[in-house]
DNA sequence: CGTATTTATTAAACCAGTTTAATTAGAATC
DNA sequence: GATTCTAATTAAACTGGTTTAATAAATACG
């Protein structure tokens, strides 16, 4: 029983735009998609998910609502996609899976946790080093404006930090 | 089969301080308890758990490392408390409860991760008038500095946005 | 009570970011 | 290779916080 199935995506396609159900469940094999959304005219980066994540935009995807925000393949991408009709089909079969599925979100409740510590402890320098020093090859994938929203800075203030980081 | 306890704790006791290992998982009946860490002699609050909470200490929960955190009663409270080999025996048992646990991290995950966005996208004066929507008691259940920790303030930057707010 | 201690506010100097706008650098396209 | 367009840097004025220290208000307690 494959319940999964395997998709190729090219930069600029987008798996999600605001309007849209989310019935489907992601996990990254290979590339880069950034998770986003714009308001007043504003992109506000939330995550970048590469290599190993398992995502989608979560909350639409309970709560089944239509999504605000864009999951957008910002490098050519293979991602295996499980539609929530055969995930819960999934889950109901396996007592196994349903756990696999659980320690999962635990994982990711974790890193978020970690993440919203680090904000709230670090200067935006801090965290820009730190962000190279952990997931150095995001700067070779990404634009560097995409990467201050993720910071929560804007580009301006991004540079400015890079500078003086340079003049030390 | 009874695989929980009630356990009651006066203003000022510790569920949890730093060095400890973390073997319960905690259900919040009633009262309040803050989750707290000191570094350098600087108090970081986390997280306020109220009624309705379900909560731990959870990274060295998993990992089973010792704790580097506090869980400080700052009001009277009634817990419901399981510890870690009950709750995976339950787990075990009933492939329902692991769905239960599995749909419970899920929330928590989706409130931290919709906390993390609040953070990024709305200022220091946004986030206090949110917080004093969302959660009104919590100003007379701890004091302003911890509040102030909590929204990542300083007590006189958050004094100052109040003094700002009331001047309109 | 009155005194001691803790918490909250205020003031002043400072700093790390913002905004806006101009300039430079880099990539894509003809 | 020149042109065009997008991304990154720089500059200048500004802002919302910080730090430190003093003061005022609230709370605890002998």
């Amino acid at each position: 029983m494959q319940f999964y199935r395997k998709e190729v995506y090219k930069k600029g396609a987008y798996l999600i735009k605001p309007e849209q159900s989310i019935e489907d469940f992601y996990f990254m094999k290979k590339g880069c998609v950034t998770y986003y959304t714009i308001e007043d005219g504003v992109t506000r980066v939330m995550e970048f998910f590469t290599e190993g994540s398992f995502f989608t935009d979560l909350y639409p995807y309970i709560e089944e609502i239509p999504s605000e925000s864009y999951l957008e393949v910002t490098e050519d991408s293979t991602v295996y996609t499980i539609s929530k009709t055969d995930a819960l089909k999934v889950f109901d079969y396996s007592h196994s899976l349903e756990r696999f599925g659980r320690l999962s979100m635990q994982k990711a409740f974790i890193n978020n946790f970690q993440r919203i510590n680090r904000m709230k402890n670090l200067s935006n320098q801090e965290r820009y080093l730190q962000l190279l020093e952990k997931r150095p090859s995001l700067f070779q994938r990404v634009p560097q404006y995409l990467i201050a929203s993720y910071l929560g800075l804007t580009p301006v203030g991004l540079s400015k930090i890079r500078k003086r980081l340079s003049q030390q």
